[in-house]
Formats: C-alpha cells, structure tokens, sequence
DNA sequence: TTAGCTGAGTGTCATAAACACACTTTCAAA
DNA sequence: TTTGAAAGTGTGTTTATGACACTCAGCTAA
C-alpha cells in the first residue's frame, strides 16, 4: 500500500513534488529564487536549489505550487504557469542530492517526479533579506547559474525558453514589473527575456500599437536626463483583445 | 513506505500514469485513438478512455509514453510530446471511473497525477481492426467526441490546443501524413488542426516558401480530375532552417 | 465522343507589418 | 553653462499577408 492512504488531509504524498522556478527582474536583467541549502560535504560547494516541495494528497498541483510560493515569499496571487513533468528516474542521482535527501525526507531513496512551474513575481514584493528565509532565499541573475542541485538547471532551462516563447502571444510580462513604468523598462525586460537586443522605436511602435497600455499624467522624477513617461498595464483592453482572438505580439 | 522501493526493476509506481492523446489524420479529419473499457455498470454507457498506464519505477516518463504506444499499436519511433500533468484530487472521482478502476488496479484508491501526452501517427500504420487490441481499440472523429474517463476530455482539450500552437511554429503535421503526399492533404491537415478555412493559394505560397518540401517525379493516379503533384517533406533542409533560428508558420 | 463533374493549379494587387536607421529633448550634476 | 545620460520621435524600404476567380487534367457516364 502506498503511504499517500492513512490521513488524507495531512500526508505527503512521497513520489511526487512541485519546484518553482520563480522569476524576478530588477529593470536591468532577469533573477530567479534560488535557497541554498548549506555547503555539500561531497562538494564542498553550495548547494543551490529552486523551491520546491513534495505535495499533500488533498491539494491540486496549481495549489501546492501557489502554496510553496507563498510559504517562501509571504505573497500570493502570482502569475503561475506549469511548465511539464520531469521523471527521469536519476533526476536526483548526485552525490550531493542524496546527502541533503537523507537530512530531510522520510524517504530520501523514494522516486520524485516533479511538476515544474514558473512563477513571475514584482521584485520589490519580495525582499529575501526580510524574510524568514534570509539566511538561505536569494535572487541569482539568471545568467550566473550555472550549476543547481537535482536536475533544476534543466527545468530552469526550460522555463526560460517557455517564457521567451509565450511573452511572444501573451503579454504576462507585466507581472514582472510595478505598477507603474516606463516603455523602457519594458523594453529591456523584453530584452533581457528575448536574450536578445530590440530595435527601440520599433519596439515602441509595436508595443503602443496594441493598445493595452494607459498612459499617466506622471513622469520619473530625479532622474539626470529626460524623464519618462510612467504607464500602467490596461487589463480591460487586453482582455478585449485577447477574446477576439489575439494572440500574437510578434517578436 | 511506498510501494515503490520493493523490486526496482518491475515495479510500478501506484502513484504517477501516463496518458497519450494519439493523433491521426484520414485526409479528412482529426481522429483519436480511444479505448474502449466496456459499458459502465453506473451509467450503462461505454466507457472510452485516452489510452494509458501507471509508470514503472525504473523509467522515464517519455520511456513510459513510448511503451504505452508501442504495447497498443506496436509501433515506435512516433512523434510525442509531453502536454503536462494533470493531478486534480478528484480526477479519477466519477462513479463510473471508480467502478473500473476497482476491476483494474491492486489499489484503487490511490491518488493519481497522470503525465499526458500527445503523439502524432500516421493512420495507416495503424489498423486497430487487426490488433490485439481489436475489440477495444479505434479511432474516433475528434469533433465527435464529447465525453470521456476521468480528466480526459480535458486532456484532449489541452492537446488539441497545444498542436494548434505547435503546428504554427513547427512542421510536425509531417507525422500525421504518409511519405508522399499532396499539398491539399497538407492543406485539410492545417485546416483539420486549427479548425478554420485557410486560403488555398495563400496556403501553398506560404508552405512552398518554406523550401522543406520536395516534389517528386510523381503524381497521383486514378483519380476522377487533375491528378496532384506528390511531394515528401525534406528533414535536412527543416533542421537547417531550424538551428538558423527558424520558428514561425505565420498561420 | 463528348459533356459534365471534380479537385488541381495558378497571379496580382492592396494593405499591413517588419526592419533599418540618427537626431533632438530634458533633466541633474559638476 | 557645459556635459552626460537616457527619452523620445519619423521615414523609407522591404517583406508578408490576405482577398480574390479562372483554367486544366483526368475520369465517368450518357
């Protein structure tokens, strides 16, 4: 009998988890959340990882994914997207895995399949520092990962190319960004996303042409050079736009 | 424990299944390959399923996918792709369901995430009437299909939507159609999937621009009007348009 | 033999989107 | 008041899109 019968609202369920790539971005390049679970004795590196957690039997995927999200950041109502299933059964076959396994699951031999999300968050809703996970919760410059426990920087990989792919169509960027902004911000966060650089007025034109942003009667102050024009994301328009049929931003 | 650590090499795992939304094309329209399990006591209607299974502890789920497909239609080397998972707590929750499943598995009452799948085949490479699935097995118009076990009409929802998206940025259609075939089967097969009219002439422009296809010294015989121009889909000159960065039909 | 049916195959024009490209403006700080 | 830094703006060219209607080739049946 699997473990996942004896009390339905309390257990965890041991074969499968939730790990969310958690995306940030700071008007200059793209961030993910990483915990750093200590230095590996087998390494002797950090160990860094994505957040992730196995899941209860009661809940649905999108809730234990919404769930981890707010038990680290304290916030919910995040953009949230799945990603897909990764099962291979060695996805947690290192060294340095195993030993942080056995410290922490009762069943640290048990096969995981994970279901990998990602969630797009306002940075400055989150400051790791001020959180209950200051000592091990961190913002990492997507670019400067290169090596994450389990087969994490794979599922990174691939939620890097599933945003590139879907800010294409859909215009979930704004998730990423304040309230209020400005076209530049938005260019480098399409930009920084795209990997690669965008004509200005080009993107301008594009941009203003699908007309889902309200300009407001507000500019940067104190900045040294001309100050932008601040907008906000217009979520009515978008939803017009999106139920006729839009679909394409075409990037 | 869970079940799943007692014999590695044989042992399924109670908790994870695979799904496979299997897709073929009849030059006329989109069809799924169901099974049948036999009228359901509960609603004295048959009972069509998505084929699939639970997943061995010593395989990957895209290993699984392909053994569910091979043990079906003993073919291999199919196009799949991984849709998602699926784990509603209640997904296996119809009366109906529950009533099979009793017949079905050592534990019935397990909780079930579900990894789906779609494939693409080419449907003469299968003929349910001369498998051992023969009583079980068939095809079924998809725009007939109205109702299914467990989530899987919605799973079917999702992997219709996922290769209208697919079929806009990569020529996978191929999979559905025979070596040689006509642009106006391409043409229905485009129509079939995003379920609309294209342009005729628009429609080839835009295929033969691509250059991924090759005509061949052939052309259909025996037909009661112009006979059409054969052509076979040319992989090398995709995978090159492909690493240049290629991604858009433009539908 | 020929008339009729069926689906194959073809070109143009108008519109819209994409792309490449450089200078002027506004503010703060020195 | 000069300097630096980023904001903001327009045009011409090229390319893709979408709308649209007739002729052609082969079979069938009268």
């Amino acid at each position: 009998m699997s473990s996942n019968k004896k009390n339905i609202a309390l257990e965890l369920n041991p074969n499968v988890s939730i790990d969310n790539i958690i995306f940030g971005f700071d008007f200059d390049q793209l961030y993910c959340l990483l915990i750093d679970s200590g230095i590996s004795k087998t390494t002797g590196r950090p160990r860094l990882a994505v957040p992730g957690d196995l899941i209860y039997d009661n809940e649905t995927l999108d809730e234990a994914a919404n769930r981890i999200l707010k038990e680290l950041t304290g916030i919910d109502n995040i953009y949230l997207e799945q990603i897909g299933a990764f099962g291979d059964p060695n996805r947690m076959g290192k060294e340095s895995d195993k030993e942080w396994l056995k410290s922490m699951r009762a069943e640290p031999e048990a096969r995981v399949i994970t279901v990998a999300y990602f969630s797009l968050v306002k940075m400055d809703d989150f400051n790791p520092k001020a959180s209950s996970f200051a000592e091990s919760a961190g913002w990492a410059p997507i670019n400067e990962i290169h090596e994450l426990a389990f087969d994490h920087y794979e599922i990174l990989q691939c939620a890097r190319e599933q945003l590139k792919r879907k800010i294409k169509i859909q215009p979930i960027g704004f998730n990423l960004l304040p309230e209020k902004f400005t076209l530049s911000q938005l260019h480098k966060l399409y930009e920084s996303i795209l990997n690669k650089p965008l004509d200005k007025r080009n993107f301008r034109r594009k941009i203003l042409n699908l007309q889902i942003l309200t300009p407001l009667n507000e500019k940067q102050v104190g900045v040294p050079h001309k100050p932008s024009q601040l907008f906000e994301f217009n979520e009515e328009k978008y939803q017009k736009l999106s139920s006729e049929g839009f679909d394409n931003f075409g990037f």
